[in-house]
DNA sequence: TCATATTCGTGAGGTAGGTCAACAGTGGGT
DNA sequence: ACCCACTGTTGACCTACCTCACGAATATGA
């Protein structure tokens, strides 16, 4: 479990054992059943999650308790609702279990001491939330460039192993549109 | 022109003299005119932007010729092609005047050695990443939850003054409707 | 100062995608 | 072994937004 982290961490910054041991000490093993809430709207949240295996989703519920999914979380990828986190405020988004799923959680105290503790792990971070921003403004240029069918199709293409593994509603909330018309985008 | 540059700092990490001596020391002050490109589809981006004064915005311009706007800059914000400065691989976005404008640009290099050299600057630009990483996201849920006429709204809500300053047309490109849309929105 | 863009508004008609409803197949849980 | 919730599909109709076209007002620059 710890050693998965390991291996997602020292892809960008290599570490002795007496480092790792360092870092492991600042996250605890979690577990959670298919369907069971990690966040809920009005949380206080404590912690933010590496996913070890299963499948999260990122969901924001509007008004009319509509779906819309923020992200997806497989093995190797972080969740949770960051803002609420980052700022100590209550939740706006909740994180749920789409598939039986292990995490290592650390709460912002202990995101702070890896901070501070190891110079490496602020250069980690520093590295994965530039591509996670990358990513987000690829997600907004398709949003406004591309029809419901073309962001269909990248999706395949840049997550095959998700497209099969997640519900097509679910996909569909992703995407932004509705169920039916995904359905019949290959009829 | 630095002094802006060193409150914007300093709002997220004090630094001292020497400190802020060295920072500096790794920008490179330019001067724009309106309707100039700073980026073009294609070039080798050599410079990230802090835009010290003017307005700059990011577009990604697709097959038919359709500008989409990703994010506008005005003073104090950063600015730029990040993916393919970060990665040294041709821009596929153009940053374009739409005032004359000041910025203080730095290379990858001066970044590089910013981060090594000032453990605080790294800390700076973890910060900065993390909330541009939530805007981006927070956008993405106004596009999946969001008419053409609330987006607008918030646009407004959010960013008064460059409502003031940027021509109907150009906040079409943001929003992702046409600019008869917009114009129509009410009428 | 004049010529030319740029910007904004508006009409008419088209289309991608939404909504509501019904139905069939599947799979988990007890 | 059965039930019921979940999932995907399809039809009919609706609407938010797009596209093309035109015109007027305003800004820009030689």
């Amino acid at each position: 479990m710890y050693q998965i982290l390991r291996e997602h961490i020292e892809k960008i910054v290599p570490l002795s054992d007496e480092e790792f041991a360092f870092v492991a000490r600042h996250f605890t093993a979690r577990k959670y059943k298919k369907h069971q809430f990690l966040v809920q709207p009005g949380d206080a949240v404590k912690h933010y999650y590496f996913v070890v295996s299963g499948l999260l989703k990122l969901v924001y519920t509007d008004e009319d308790a509509r779906q819309h999914i923020v992200s997806f979380a497989m093995k190797d990828w972080w969740e949770g609702d960051f803002y609420a986190f980052y700022t100590q405020t209550e939740a706006t988004l909740s994180v749920e279990c789409l598939e039986d799923t292990e995490v290592l959680c650390f709460s912002l105290q202990d995101y702070r001491d890896l901070c501070n503790g190891l110079q490496k792990m602020e250069r980690f971070f520093l590295e994965k939330v530039n591509f996670g921003f990358l990513a987000a403004q690829r997600r907004i240029i398709s949003m406004l460039t591309s029809s419901a069918k073309e962001r269909y199709e990248q999706l395949i293409k840049q997550y095959p192993s998700l497209v099969q593994r997640v519900p097509k509603s679910q996909l569909a909330a992703y995407l932004g549109v509705s169920r039916e018309t995904l359905s019949r985008l290959y009829q």
